[in-house]
DNA sequence: CGTCCAGGTCTAC
DNA sequence: GGTAGACCTGGACGC
């Protein structure tokens, strides 16, 4: 069983365009790419108890093409992830039991490429910003789905990898101001534009071919991403070797475990230790406890969960 | 109006 | 290998 209003509700990333998430309505919208096809928005809730994937919104929609939009929610909404061994430790730990009853999936962008350029404008910045520069992405770069507004990023798709290469460098500095970030993400469009870089494999290589630590290797090899962004990207790949150690998860932490000193972060990885691969999202779930708790509290909704 | 800093990273010791 | 300093930007503060 899935809580999908949890996975909506994974990371700050999930209200970046093009996604966008409703918090009242509990429903999730995420414009993708699709094959031979125009960009197309997708609308995404849970009907009562059961795991009512609903791809509305839209017309009628080919067998084939069905089969492609549900192989993209099942990617976004991390359905293809095998939690069990996590699930198996985090059961015999009282703080983190509760897990088990349907937590632990990311909201993944449908490349990794838009999720190492998303993780690369939070560094350094206050999430103000971040939305700043995604938006001028999507907005600017971003291909529109057939009924798409003129105005604003609604409605498009994560520009591509060389669609941000062709961006000239006034885009960066002048729209999004994205600062010296701006040499970075271009670069990187460039990389993996050319073929020079392959950030797709990374999401689909088994543990046997690329191990967490080569994964990460590679990630920091990249401009502008350095050990809290590779820890975050992999949390949404699905390698949960590390922890995110940044600024907000280092006093959440102390702050849930009501401590009024800082927790050190040999500490906190001697927590998490006990489960292994899948400390980091240990950890992560750790810091996220309350947050559907408080979308709640903050927008009651109308139809009250099951 | 100046200083600080926000979900860090890079370079140079 | 570990650690200062610089780095774009704009919003939040103190003066």
């Amino acid at each position: 069983m899935i809580d999908l209003r949890r996975v909506f509700l994974s990371h700050g990333i999930a209200a970046l365009p093009p996604m966008r998430l409703d918090e009242k309505a509990w429903t999730f919208e995420i414009t993708v790419p699709l094959a031979r096809e125009r960009a197309r928005t997708l609308t995404i809730s849970q009907a009562h108890a059961g795991v009512g994937l609903v791809a509305a919104r839209n017309q009628a929609v080919s067998a084939e093409l069905a089969v492609a939009i549900m192989a993209q929610l099942r990617h976004v909404l991390s359905l293809d992830v095998d939690l069990s061994a996590f699930y198996a430790v985090a059961a015999e730990d009282p703080e983190l039991d509760w897990v088990v009853n349907g937590a632990g999936r990311m909201v993944r962008s449908p490349t990794v490429f838009e999720d190492v350029v998303k993780t690369i404008c939070t560094t350094n910045t206050s999430w103000s910003g971040t939305t700043r520069m995604i938006n001028a992405l999507v907005e600017h770069l971003g291909r529109k789905a057939p009924n798409a507004p003129a105005q604003g990023p609604d409605g498009r798709a994560f520009p591509t990898p060389e669609a941000m290469a062709a961006a000239p460098d006034t885009f960066y500095k002048k729209v999004a101001a994205a600062g010296y970030r701006s040499a970075y993400l271009k670069q990187l469009a460039r990389d993996v534009a050319a073929g020079r870089v392959d950030l797709e494999r990374l999401g689909t290589a088994s543990r046997e071919e690329l191990p967490d630590d080569e994964v990460a290797r590679q990630l920091q090899a990249l401009p502008g991403v350095g050990p809290y962004a590779a820890a975050h990207i992999m949390l949404m790949l699905g390698r949960y070797d590390r922890l995110i150690l940044d600024s907000w998860t280092r006093p959440t932490y102390a702050r849930l475990m009501g401590s009024k000193r800082p927790v050190s972060d040999r500490t906190i990885i001697k927590r998490f230790r006990r489960y292994g691969p899948s400390a980091g999202l240990a950890f992560w779930l750790f810091l996220t406890r309350d947050w559907l708790a408080e979308a709640q509290a903050t927008a009651p909704n109308v139809t009250r969960p099951v």
